[in-house]
DNA sequence: CTCAATGTTGCATGT
DNA sequence: CACATGCAACATTGA
């Protein structure tokens, strides 16, 4: 019992399946868990959605280190700065942390790693994050991140299974190690109110996923009852547009890791135990392993959140449109089911999968030809599960750049929707302007005759927009314009010398002897 | 090397 | 209602 420990909380917000924080504990004789308020990660382009997230998480995790007599510290500023100070303040001699694969994070962890040799902190890190440990993942498929799905579940079907959850740190556990804190903890360390941090909270909509560990396991144990639910889940049977979610909307506590997604698996294996059930891709163990996939494509691709320097994406000649995209952001796009899902996501902070893919398809490739980074930011700000490898990775896909290549599959504003809601109580559920217009016209309001649109009490042009684009003629033009990117593609990718007779110049000679 | 099969989730129209 | 086909046609993978 001879450690000053420092368990710093980043992701991973949670006690259960937390090895870095076990190793913590390990001859530990104070404890200090900390969570760093980092300007770079949390900062106006952060959501307000976001924001209630992760202080409903910060409040559940600092009640449950309460009931083991430990706290938790929020401390303000950037790691680079806070840690030094910290670590002689307390005399630390430890710091644990998870695993994290972004690009920021592993600069400043190594940043972190640096100042804390400095400062004689032994620092322990553990992969917990992710089912598998990336790098593995890479390594096995010879130094590359595989492109499809089905090259990755061959991959980690040589890994085995993932490994199993550990459980949370008991008062037995920690008896011998205790956190100091004053009588003014609350003051200088407490977790912030929104209202503290400057938000105007006035026009905050009700509160449908609170964070945090438990109200995260609560609703893991809710979805696992529901054993045929489970087994026979497959995601592209589900609704993009019900009025209640059809999928688990489990995300939001995976990426702040409120739930650990080991957890998460090993309980789906529980129920899946001897019954028929779904597979990967489709199944709820799929979902987990897509995540697993755009995880290890994050980490293996360069510069993978960019169009530019990313040697796997498709380079396309996006318009800049600021009038189109602010129009698709502020849901006034003139399509309600489009319009519909953005209010639902700037309000709700979390939309259907496949809707995400209806939005991202026609504000790239499918209607308004805007780069995905553009939609990428929108959704980084506003989803309460904006995770920047699932983003980027997603945003790719439906944009046909990179993983998904058949751009001339365009999702249709009007059609996609009415399959699985004909009647558009979705639309009208989240643009009550047009909840009187008849069936029939509620996703197409424009072509509604002028009797109709004074009887719904909504005029188009007036109340609610005309539609920014005539989406046959732009689908049809964009589909050119990709196969123009391809083709372009196609030409600049380099071939074997011997296949361009005569083209192998010198440089690219010199190259090879330099590449190997 | 070539070539065919495959790719989580398109749409409209037909049987 | 489930399934098949044309639309115009891509890259990756593995034999």
């Amino acid at each position: 019992m001879s450690h000053t420990c420092i368990h710093w909380f980043r992701k991973g917000l949670r006690l259960h399946d937390n090895p870095a924080l076990i190793a913590g504990l390990k001859d530990c004789k104070e404890l200090y868990p900390v969570f760093v308020l980092d300007p770079y990660l949390y900062n106006k382009a952060f959501g307000l959605n976001r924001w209630r997230f992760l202080i409903g998480s910060l409040r559940d995790l600092d009640c449950s280190l309460k009931k083991l007599n430990s706290r938790l510290f929020i401390v303000r500023g950037e790691p680079k700065d806070v840690f030094p100070t910290l670590f002689k303040k307390w005399k630390v001699s430890k710091l644990t942390y998870e695993y994290d694969t972004e690009p920021y994070s592993l600069s400043r962890d190594q940043t972190v790693t640096e100042l804390a040799k400095e400062h004689g902190v032994e620092v322990i890190y553990k992969v917990s994050h992710t089912l598998f440990d990336i790098n593995r993942i890479i390594e096995a498929n010879n130094g590359k991140p595989p492109l499809t799905y089905k090259r990755m579940q061959a991959i980690v079907s040589d890994l085995g299974s993932p490994k199993k959850p550990i459980p949370a740190p008991t008062v037995n556990d920690i008896k011998y190690t205790s956190t100091p804190s004053s009588k003014d903890h609350e003051e200088k360390f407490g977790v912030p109110t929104l209202d503290e941090l400057g938000h105007d909270i006035a026009s905050i909509s009700e509160e449908l996923f609170p964070g945090g560990e438990v109200e995260a396991l609560k609703r893991l144990d809710e979805h696992m009852k529901r054993t045929q639910w489970v087994c026979n889940f497959e995601k592209p049977q589900t609704s993009p547009n019900s009025l209640m979610p059809s999928t688990t909307v489990l995300s939001p506590y995976v990426t702040f890791g409120c739930l650990s997604a080991r957890t998460f698996w090993w309980r789906l294996a529980e129920v899946y135990q001897g019954k028929k059930h779904s597979s990967p891709p489709v199944s709820l163990h799929g979902q987990l392993l897509w995540r697993e996939f755009f995880y290890t494509a994050s980490l293996g691709i360069p510069n993978f959140n960019k169009m530019k320097d990313n040697p796997v994406c498709t380079q396309v000649d996006w318009d800049n449109n600021p009038e189109f995209l602010a129009a698709w952001r502020e849901a006034r796009t003139g399509f309600p089911f489009i319009d519909a899902i953005m209010t639902q996501l700037r309000t709700e902070g979390w939309i259907h999968h496949l809707a995400r893919h209806a939005v991202a398809c026609f504000l790239t490739r499918g209607d308004l030809w805007i780069s995905w980074e553009e939609g990428q930011k929108v959704f980084e700000e506003l989803l309460l599960d904006g995770d920047w490898a699932l983003n980027a990775g997603n945003w790719q896909w439906l944009s046909a750049s990179t993983f998904f290549h058949q751009f001339f599959r365009v999702y249709s504003p009007v059609a996609f929707g009415k399959k699985t809601d004909k009647t558009g109580d979705y639309i009208k559920k989240y643009l009550p302007l047009l909840k009187k217009f008849p069936p029939q016209y509620i996703y197409e309001p424009w072509k509604a005759p002028r009797s109709v649109q004074q009887a719904a009490g909504c005029i188009i042009g007036k109340d609610y927009p005309k539609p920014l684009v005539e989406h046959e003629v732009v689908r049809k033009k964009n589909i050119q314009r990709m196969t123009l990117a391809y083709a372009k593609r196609s030409a600049d990718k380099p071939e074997s010398p011997s296949k361009k007779q005569g083209l192998s110049s010198p440089v690219s000679a010199s190259l090879e002897l330099t590449l190997g």
